[in-house]
DNA sequence: GGCGCTTTTTAATCTGTGTTAATCAGCAGA
DNA sequence: TCTGCTGATTAACACAGATTAAAAAGCGCC
């Protein structure tokens, strides 16, 4: 089937996964894996292969360039992040508050980087090292993703639960970015993924709040 | 004189540098420039060489390998980095409270990650691509500057300035992390760099607050 | 039990890049 | 002017890693 697309069929998965598609998968994971590790430029078919457990040039039955592989995780891993986070927010009961909104998100963002997927954690953190075609491709769908954070913090901020001396751009991307940072440090055997969730919307939530009224 | 150690005699910079120091100047910000912007394995010496405006070979006048080079960039990151933390602290009044000494230290690290070097992001944000032995180097002078947050962390935790259900670690990481990944998304040409230190600040500094004790 | 399709391998090629060797330009001092 | 040092260059080598070519291995099917 491959060599040329994977035509995405509309049927659920009633029938489990071809061989093919096994293999096929298994080179994804080991790209994420490996684009992770080793950033975009030190990603090599190598080792992707061996992650993979089969030879080199068997990339090339399923993808046409180690470009298109690595633009595969890529763009997987945008859309993971995207989809989980909306989940998330949309599973909120409706009486949520905007700050609750965006404390699931922190709390979704960090699942999906430190334990769903490392595609989504390849496709955030290698942005900036991709070859400018990619990129470009890359930065329209991490736009997509950053408007919903965007329209997070700007309906916080119009509904007043906002502290208004923070620039809404600057404190967005430092929240994500010490989101995106954690796989650098976070080690499933130092603590648990709950206590680095409950810290960073504590964090989250305390430091956008508005001063107390009173 | 190069060719084996840049003897650090002690005098100070009292005759301005030779040709040849400018020249070795030029080599490291050009090393810190690419390693900023293509990642480890993506830093290549004619990249090197092209902005340091010599041939690639000229290099080795200067370093003996690509890797020495590129330790030279990364500890010298990690030096300024703590250097620079440490005087903004140095030159807090002596009555400042812990949160004002941790904010001090926000201002101070997104100061030498954004303006100040090259060579500070570079070694922050390589290192875990970096190859094992050298990483293992970066891993101690990261620990050292680490040190000194997590002391400041303490400190203000141990005078009740901190919010009791934060997680120190996770906590410190989360805003470390914000602040290193602000080299992906600040240009200067969008927002003053004072707009960032504010708001980085003040979401530190509530962030981090205890509940009122009222 | 050989035929044709898919999947994977082995062997070979080509290119980019770190590194070395040999050489050259400038320049200070005798 | 010759000599020797410093700071660079050009040419050549070596090797790693992406890609391609050709062949082999599975494997369903008549």
């Amino acid at each position: 089937m491959p060599k040329q697309r994977s035509v995405r069929t509309d049927e659920r998965p009633r029938t489990e996964p071809s061989k093919s598609e096994r293999t096929r998968e298994r080179i994804l994971d080991a790209a994420a894996k490996v684009l992770n590790r080793n950033g975009y430029a030190g990603t090599r078919l190598t080792d992707i292969a061996e992650l993979a457990q089969v030879q080199a040039p068997a990339l090339y039955y399923y993808f046409s360039s180690r470009e298109e592989l690595i633009e595969a995780v890529v763009t997987l891993g945008m859309a993971r992040a995207l989809e989980h986070v909306t989940e998330a927010l949309a599973a909120l009961p409706a009486n949520a508050s905007r700050l609750d909104r965006i404390c699931a998100a922190v709390g979704a963002h960090l699942e999906v980087v430190l334990r769903l997927s490392d595609y989504a954690s390849a496709a955030i953190r290698n942005g900036p090292q991709l070859p400018t075609d990619l990129r470009e491709r890359q930065l329209v769908e991490q736009r997509t993703y950053g408007d919903v954070w965007r329209r997070l913090i700007d309906e916080a901020r119009a509904a007043g639960e906002i502290h208004p001396d923070l620039d809404p751009r600057a404190a967005r991307m430092l929240i994500i970015g010490g989101l995106n940072w954690a796989t650098e440090w976070w080690n499933p055997n130092r603590g648990s993924l709950r206590t680095v969730i409950n810290t960073a919307q504590l964090l989250t939530r305390q430091g956008l709040a508005p001063p107390a009224t009173d």
